[in-house]
DNA sequence: TGTACATCAGTGAACGCGCGTTCACTGATGTAC
DNA sequence: TGTACATCAGTGAACGCGCGTTCACTGATGTAC
């Protein structure tokens, strides 16, 4: 986060003035516009640099390297992830219950829809191990993580482990998150997909569950 | 698979001989060795032919590319997914129908546990747009969406759509094969994790949910 | 069993590209008086 | 309002590394007779 707002500093150590905290703003855009179209690894300074119309030397003036800059990003993007947690503050029962789930099910894959590039890279680092992506995605989804996991413990159940439960749920809307536009290709409408995921939430939250 | 077996050719036409088709696994060995360490994009060509104590040319005489390479090892492996099919042919029902959904997931994550590296880099390549990945990892998930998906279908439930929901429960027994390590240095235990999951996909598959 | 030939297999050495990175410099902006 | 100075900001041009890739060649293996 500080290191997205105009607080930065360059590498330096000098502080930003006006210029160069736009210029910053304008090569960290670049750099999410890229990943739209590649991956991080094909991601080259250079392109950053011709994106923004500048030379390759202005952006080591703010970043140490194309990951440095990432991270910059999934960091303010991350962050944008809080509003869903409210919906884990009231206690989930009945029609209003599931009505939370269903929106918070919905939350996520706009979330993902408005920075699935910079979601999708974040957690393709983390995946191939590393630390400050990793750190980064946990920030992100640990509150929402431990909410799900309070209220699966509320009705503890036989067989369910509450935080393996509330991961579970987790990885399957992040993953649904990340896929639902190949899945509707398949046939399932976007609601479908809200709907039918939302009540796999809803019921491994709040319904017994058993043989 | 043609790609892995003996009846592989080299990449000028000739047929492979008994020396040249070792020398073929080697590489393919090499190349899943070096991706336990390192990520598809730090993968040298340099590197698997050291590791082969071989010259680069000769890596070139098989794969064109790394990705090839990896992408015939992924082959190679989706396919030792297929006996957890045979789980989804009976019926589920009752005891007996929870605990073939416990070998599910237990199967989904020793199956993970045992080619972390080839799938993990599999995944990430489909997910960063290679069609070639995405169809390796397809060919290997499919059956076991679609027999969830006819389970589901078979207890036709409002409010949930079978293939979305087979897909959200792979999505989730992906996800959780992939990071069971990491949650259980959470304090889930794989135990945990393993009976917890499983009675989500039970229970999406064959139980009444609503509100 | 031996010889000749065909094909399979492996490689040393080199080329060249593309990118990361830096440096010494110019230009822009801000501020003190 | 103007001038001098400090600091912020941007860059052209170059260097060099590391890797991908190829080629002409040597060596190994197989087979026909």
């Amino acid at each position: 986060m500080a290191a997205v707002n105009g607080a930065a500093s360059a590498l330096d150590g000098r502080a930003l003035g006006k210029r160069g905290a736009a210029t910053r703003r304008r090569l960290l855009d670049a750099t999410g516009a890229l990943l739209e179209s590649k991956g991080l690894r094909d991601l080259r300074v250079v392109d950053i640099a011709r994106e923004v119309g500048t030379s390759p030397a202005t952006f080591y003036q703010y970043f140490r390297d194309v990951d440095e800059a990432v991270l910059a990003l999934a960091e303010a993007v991350g962050e944008q992830s809080a509003p869903l947690v409210d919906l884990l503050e009231p206690r989930w029962s009945g029609e209003a219950g599931l009505e939370s789930a269903r929106r918070l099910v919905d939350g996520f894959l706009l979330f993902w829809d408005d920075h699935r590039a910079v979601l999708r890279t974040r957690n393709l680092a983390a995946q191939e191990g590393d630390q400050r992506f990793r750190d980064v995605r946990n920030q992100s989804l640990q509150p929402i993580t431990e909410g799900l996991s309070r209220k699966v413990a509320e009705n503890a159940v036989a067989g369910i482990a509450p935080y393996a439960a509330a991961a579970a749920l987790v990885a399957m809307m992040e993953r649904m998150a990340a896929f639902h536009l190949d899945l509707e290709s398949y046939g399932a409408t976007r609601a479908d997909v809200v709907e039918t995921t939302a009540r796999i939430v809803f019921h491994t939250v709040s319904g017994p569950i058993g043989p």
